[in-house]
DNA sequence: TGACTATGACTGACTAGTCAGTCATAAATA
DNA sequence: TATTTATGACTGACTAGTCAGTCATAGTCA
């Protein structure tokens, strides 16, 4: 909701700045870096504590000490849990979003392409708290409508269209046959729902080759791989 | 709503008939059916608030109410609150597992066998109850390792088979050319999954056509359909 | 059959504990 | 020193679980 106008100060940069690398542990020279610092820390704790624990059972006296502040402290930085809860999804999703974004351009197989996709996806966001991330979401949206929202906005469905894009050039290329495919961009990212789900659910039951696995998908979209 | 019992009337019917059929749906004589009666009012209520609220933010209070019992019942019938969860998922999900099992032998084509099973899915988990049951499950999972190790073993483990066993039988046949595809028969139910999720999250959104998705995920696998 | 007793299912007020959010005070900074 | 930032003890609302008491029903007996 109320979205703290962001301390103002943060802009400054100061000259001089230590440069403190991100959320490195360092001295923390000026006021508006340590706000900041405080801040991540914070945000870096609700995320820990929220995907151990969903959000109802999360105690923010946990987040406080997670993330060496005083209850107090939490509330300098956000109004209550729920926006709590809603900006820390805002603030970990957007960078995800933006490098997706930053997608290298349509040239060469758009096998090569999907295949970047999966590959990046695998590193980023299966077996990370990204993907921890994603379950969160899956398991608290129906009582946040607005994390909902945002996250089919922002995601799902800018996700839905580019996808729908790379199948239509494989179609149009020829290294598509499932012409429908198109209509239901889902079907190529299922495997990969499945795998994040997979990993927080049943991996100590049954280990899954996540990256195996979405090469068999895309052989079975794009016909059997050419090398190896 | 509030299943107001009429507990006046029901005594009458004392028809000295002591042989009460299970659980039978019947006008309720003696105290062994109300019973039975109660404890499935309890997990039916349950069920609905769990699915509303999650583990963690729904009170017994409102699952006494929505029950038609005073909360003291409730701990007639389970221990606490945890075992109630642990076993209202087992309570429903055992007869679902029981129907699966009684699927069709393997006659005609393994094409025929996996759109009836597709079917049977959306007609009995997609868009029920059920459907906000396997989210819930997701959801609550990480939380309850039990309820995570019962799912695995009842519905992912068994599912698996039977669906790497279909798979199997179709690469025999010829009708599915990706080997590998037994090797993560996930792929074949993830588009079902994804359906379920979907409709729990963005279904107002953006409407999905799940019957259609997972025919066009059925001709991905086994080529385009021959009739119409 | 009718009356009387025994049983245990059921109730809901109550207890003991939890936790989100506040605010008077202290510390840090300019 | 004045101002901004941080603290953590405190409060009040809320809730899981309890248990002494009630009462409909089953059982027993004449």
């Amino acid at each position: 909701m109320t979205r703290k106008p962001a301390k103002a100060a943060i802009a400054q940069a100061t000259s001089r700045a230590p440069e403190a690398d991100e959320k490195a542990a360092a001295p923390a020279s000026n006021r508006a870096t340590r706000t900041a610092e405080r801040r991540a820390a914070i945000v870096d704790a609700a995320m820990e504590e929220f995907i151990a624990r969903g959000f109802a059972a999360t105690r923010l006296d946990d987040i406080a000490k997670r993330a060496g502040v005083a209850k107090g402290t939490i509330y300098l930085h956000f109004k209550d849990k729920e926006s709590m809860f809603e900006e820390l999804v805002r603030t970990v999703i957007v960078p995800v979003v933006a490098r997706l974004n930053a997608l290298p351009p349509p040239t060469g197989p758009v096998r090569d392409l999907v295949e970047a996709f999966a590959n990046n996806f695998l590193k980023e966001v299966i077996n990370t708290r990204r993907g921890d991330l994603v379950r969160l979401i899956v398991a608290e949206g129906p009582r946040f409508p607005s994390v909902a929202d945002f996250y089919y906005r922002e995601v799902v469905s800018r996700g839905m269209t580019g996808m729908r894009a790379l199948i239509e050039l494989g179609i149009a290329r020829g290294e598509i046959h499932e012409k429908n495919l198109a209509r239901f961009p889902q079907i190529l990212i299922a495997p990969a729902m499945i795998a994040v789900i997979w990993q927080s659910l049943f991996a100590q039951h049954a280990p899954l080759d996540a990256q195996e696995m979405l090469r068999v998908h895309l052989d079975l979209i794009f016909g059997e791989r050419r090398t190896t």
